[in-house]
DNA sequence: ATAACTGCAAAACATTTGCATACAG
DNA sequence: CTGTATGCAAATGTTTTGCAGTTAT
C-alpha cells in the first residue's frame, strides 16, 4: 500500500471538505494535516504516532485534535479504525483502497492483508438468519508466519544455537 | 448458554488444578474462586464484573489476582479472551462451548453467536497462501438488530437510505 | 462578532506493577 | 520454612474532557 496519486488525495481532501461543510465544521490547518498525515503513510498508524509524526514535521498539533479529527474521518468513511489484541486502535485509510482483512503474526505483530470472496456470503446468511442489518465486519486470523525474520520462530531441524 | 453440569464442572477443575501442577503453581481458594465465577455465568464478562461478582459473594479478591488468574485461564485454554470495540476484554468460558464468532448490535449492544464452516476454509486457504500457521481467529460482524427491545431501532416500516 | 476549534493539563478508564504480608507446599 | 500469591495502592498507557484562549466564517 503506497501513497495515493495526486488526482485522488486531492478527491480525498474534497470529500473531506463537502463533510466539514455539511457538518457546519470548521477548516482547519491542523485537520487537514492530519487527513494528510494518515493517507500519506500506507501503513496501520495509531494515534500517537501521528501525533508524533506531525509533530516532527513542523505541525503544531495536540493529541486530542489528533482523536477529534480521526473521529470525524471515520464518521465521512475516509479512514477505518482496526483493534489488533488488547493495544491502541490503528488507523488505515479507506478511500479507494479494497475491503480486507487481516492475518497477523503474533511473534512478530507483522501484519498481512487478504480478502476471500466467502465471507461476503457468511456475512449475508448471518444477516439473514439473525434478521440483521450488517454494516461491517472485522476478521483476524492469528498465528505464526514463517518468515526469515521473524523472531521466536521454532527453528527448523539443523539450526545449532551460539 | 447455561451453567455446566456438576461432573463437566469437576472436569473444568481438574484441568485447571493440573495445569497448576505442571508449572509448579499454586492452588488458592482465589483461583478457583475465580475460575468458578468465569463458568457460573453463562455469558460474557470482563475483569471487573468478576471482581465485584466475587466480592458480592463474599470472595475476597483483588483485581490484581482476576486478572493474573484470567491469564493463566487462557494459557490452559480454559477460557478465551474476545476484544469488541474499544471497550474492555470480555471472556468466556471455553471448555466443552462449540466454537462460534460474534454478531454485535451497534445500538443495543446485544451480542448473538453464530458459526459458519465456510470460515474453517477461509482460514486453511490463507494459511496456506501465506505460509502460516493459524492458531486462531476472531470474527465480528457488526449491525443493527431489528429487535423490539432494541433502542435506536428505525421507527416504522423499512426506510431508505440515502 | 461569535460560535467552534485548539492546546494543555487533568480526568477517566482498563490494566499492570512493586512491595510488604500471608500462606501453600 | 521457603518461595509464591495475594492485596493494596501507585504506576502505566490510551483516550476523553474541561476550560481559557484562538480562529475560521
Amino acid at each position: 500500500m503506497s501513497s495515493l496519486p495526486q488526482e485522488q488525495m486531492a478527491e480525498v481532501r474534497a470529500i473531506f471538505k463537502a463533510f466539514l461543510k455539511r457538518r457546519n465544521l470548521r477548516q482547519t490547518s491542523e485537520r487537514a494535516a492530519i487527513l494528510d498525515a494518515v493517507y500519506a503513510t500506507g501503513d496501520h498508524v495509531d494515534a500517537d504516532e501521528l501525533y508524533l509524526r506531525l509533530r516532527q514535521n513542523d505541525q503544531q498539533v495536540s493529541r486530542a485534535t489528533v482523536y477529534n479529527t480521526l473521529e470525524l474521518l471515520l464518521e465521512c468513511d475516509l479512514i477505518v479504525r482496526h483493534q489488533f489484541g488488547k493495544n491502541q486502535a490503528k488507523f488505515e485509510r479507506a478511500y479507494s483502497y479494497w475491503q480486507h482483512d487481516h492475518l497477523i503474526c503474533l511473534d512478530c505483530n507483522e501484519l498481512f492483508e487478504f480478502c476471500d470472496p466467502r465471507l461476503q456470503g457468511v456475512q449475508e446468511m448471518v444477516a439473514d438468519i439473525y434478521g440483521f442489518e450488517v454494516t461491517h465486519h472485522s476478521l483476524n486470523l492469528y498465528g505464526h508466519c514463517q518468515r526469515e525474520a521473524c523472531p521466536n520462530r521454532p527453528e527448523e531441524e539443523a539450526s545449532p544455537q551460539p
